[in-house]
DNA sequence: GCCATATTGTCAGTATACTGTCAATTAAAT
DNA sequence: ATTTAATTGACAGTATACTGACAATATGGC
């Protein structure tokens, strides 16, 4: 961040500020292509009433049949609280069931539906057009680059966030099968 | 986005997923590095009890005084909806007032108070530092590259969210007073 | 085996976001 | 001038996110 004056002694008087501590801002930057991602997201996928955290919770319960909520939160890295109302939506369009597993009564073991399976094997398309629409403005060169410094940086900041990320060979030392 | 498969002829065979299909999906980066923006900000900023969202809107309270809900809405590409709520949060902790038009009986205009001014003064250093740290893991070179492509990014997208950026100057045009 | 500790799912509370709607008011059309 | 359009702020409803708490259950140290 640049600084905000150039006055060349320090003084008490207020920093005039200005719509760049605004624009400028990463984080505010993130914030809007966050909206961008997800607004392309939803016109792409209308006709499959499946939000992007819901998609992501489908794809991962499809890779990792039979896990739980917290596994699942880890392995996506979305709140487990958020989670749980995102599971709930899933269970009532049948998308996912849930069964309670027989070695920790705490834990409900969380599988896709014939109709689950299904949606995802149909979105697909939708999805890959709407994440290839938001790099769509950059030349194909520039799109290789933001995403090789946003996966760096998202991985170098994964313990800056509540939930970390913690993928699947993270996990499986934590397993109850392993 | 690379094909997720490789096979040679069209198949009716449903898609093998895999994690990939959600870790390098843009959309999914950008939900990461929002997660990750926001948390560095309530980390820096946790003594001056202000979200990211009121942090730009007090500046642009600051920097267009007088200005409407719906105008500061454009200015920052804040949902008007949401914005209601968040108006309604600042005034709640005095650092806004709100008085009715005289032009306009259906506009509310925005002012900073003086603590509202005051603590936005105060917040500008921690702003900063959250805004660094974020990018902080990256080469300064890098760093230059990631907020160069994210700006044009954003910029090239504006139309796709519900509520594009109209800045400024956009908006001198539709004023009351131009 | 018992007790302190940790984990799991859940819940209440707050704060963004978006959709759609509405009454009050203003501006535009004719 | 009167009907029509558009705008403004507000609201209800849904969906992420995070904080902090809780009961039920598991696990570890002893």
């Amino acid at each position: 961040m640049p600084p905000r004056t150039s006055s060349p002694m320090p003084s008490s008087k207020p920093t005039p500020v200005t719509m760049d501590a605004v624009y400028t801002a990463p984080g505010y930057l993130f914030r809007r292509m966050q909206q961008i991602a997800v607004a392309l997201f939803i016109e792409e996928c209308r006709a499959f009433d499946l939000t992007p955290v819901q998609y992501a919770a489908l794809v991962t319960i499809s890779t990792h049949p039979g896990i739980d909520a917290t596994r699942l939160s880890a392995v996506i890295a979305f709140d487990r609280s958020t989670l749980g109302n995102v599971i709930e939506r899933l269970q009532a369009k049948e998308f996912i069931a849930r069964k309670p597993s027989p070695e920790d009564k705490r834990v409900k073991l969380l599988y896709l539906t014939k109709a689950g399976a299904s949606v995802l094997n149909e979105i697909m398309p939708a999805v890959d057009k709407a994440q290839a629409r938001m790099l769509q403005p950059l030349k194909p060169a520039d799109r290789k680059t933001l995403l090789s410094l946003l996966t760096q940086l998202v991985d170098l900041n994964n313990e800056a966030s509540r939930v970390p990320l913690r993928a699947e060979d993270a996990l499986e030392h934590l397993g109850r099968s392993g």
